[in-house]
DNA sequence: CGCGATTTTGAAAGATCTCAACATCTGTGG
DNA sequence: CCACAGATGTTGAGATCTTTCAAAATCGCG
């Protein structure tokens, strides 16, 4: 069922695919399949053998890490174009979960370790994605380390805000958490109460009202980015 | 002051040029240079531009992020073998500070990013380090997030331990830490006076002693593992 | 030997977690 | 279309852990 052809995939320019050429792109239409995975269905276990590695067609998958007496902690959140697996490893290293409904375009892991070895256009592009997803761990640590409660849900909402800023320029301030409050606090390090008390800490100061379980909208962007802690010069110049 | 040739390099088989043939190596051993840094000297600071990469041939470094008021956390912690700097990135993200002295061999950006263009073996190595780097960001995820003070300092020492055993297998448990209780504390997302308390609460425990400021010898692994909140059955099979 | 830097220790404050009860949402079946 | 049940979210109060602020002790270098 590979109903999309891959030039008119959503994904094409960003994935692990992008800068392939026609040729490339024809190997890899042939060995891809696509899957789907209801919301809170577990993709792959962590230890179980890697058999396929993966891009996100659409969807958000999340990573996780559980100690010994079950505390988790997510350690990567997967948006679309972002891969799953590496060549090399034989092994999960984590759980991934569909946090919503995720669509998989999911390739063997012998045949596309034999195009990573003959492709420098694929190689490059893992590289780079590998990189942005070391950068978004390390942001994550000093959030993990070293920020209040307060500041890990606004700097939450704030990058949910950016994203969806980017993604589609007319924004209205309106977001859809793509979460539960539990797999927030999962992401942020603290207790799903903590998150409640926080999400409506914001609100009762109006920097952002709450409707519905995921609706939330912001009203006050600069109030919020102030409450992230972080610089305050986030790039956002002229 | 090129002093050492790449074929008596301690890191020859480890760093960025684990994999060049002699060809590779020579075209390398062209461009590179030695640089020496104190203990606590920054090598690079957040936000500018990046000139070169390099390799630590010896001592220990670390990143750090820092938020708006003064906070700080270690993102990473680079020891010998250990790579600086990208390819294809502009700046630094993070302040790179010498945390004992240190050694680097340092190639200039674009040279090097020449290199890798032309050279798998380099690519291929380059995405390895880049991939134990994202692994280890991700343990360390979960310690900032989920741990206990205590499972902290555990892990911590527990790190130290398997790493001196790694480097040399017959190890007395004596070990020396190669930073102050502030810059573990910057490590480990704690303040210094929990550090120093977590401490000696093992050594009162009777599972490590102290010696000087900077001997740790560990008398009970067991017990510091058990301390550690993970899984207990750390690879150690057979 | 003495001084500055580092570390330890104490006491109190503060933040987050835990446990528990209650409220609200969502979607299923009558 | 409504009512209901289970899942999800909110709120409260007290416990716990870590931080904060302050002072004293120790280390190690000159």
């Amino acid at each position: 069922m590979n109903a999309v052809r891959c030039n008119d995939c959503p994904i094409r320019h960003r994935a692990v695919c992008a800068r392939c050429d026609d040729d490339e792109l024809t190997r890899l239409e042939n060995m891809k399949s696509y899957k789907r995975y209801d919301a809170g269905e577990t993709i792959m276990w962590r230890g179980e053998p890697l058999e396929h590695v993966a891009s996100i067609v659409d969807g958000v998958a999340s990573l996780s890490k559980t100690l010994e007496d079950g505390r988790t902690q997510m350690v990567g959140l997967l948006l679309p174009s972002d891969f799953i697996g590496r060549p090399g490893r034989k092994e999960v290293e984590f759980d991934v979960v569909a946090t919503t409904e995720v669509t998989l375009c999911r390739f063997e892991i012998k045949p596309f370790e034999q195009l990573v070895m003959d492709t420098p256009h694929v190689a490059q592009r893992l590289m780079e994605l590998a990189l942005d997803e070391l950068d978004a761990a390390r942001d994550w640590m000093l959030l993990l380390g070293r920020k209040t409660a307060r500041e890990k849900i606004a700097t939450f909402i704030d990058m949910l805000a950016q994203r969806k800023i980017a993604g589609n320029p007319e924004s209205d301030g309106t977001l859809e958490m793509p979460m539960t409050r539990d797999q927030i606090a999962n992401y942020l390090g603290l207790t799903l109460e903590t998150v409640s008390r926080q999400f409506n800490a914001l609100k009762k100061e109006g920097v952002i009202t709450l409707s519905g379980r995921k609706q939330i909208e912001v009203i006050d962007l600069l109030a919020l980015r102030d409450a992230t802690g972080d610089d305050s010069d986030g790039g956002v110049l002229s």
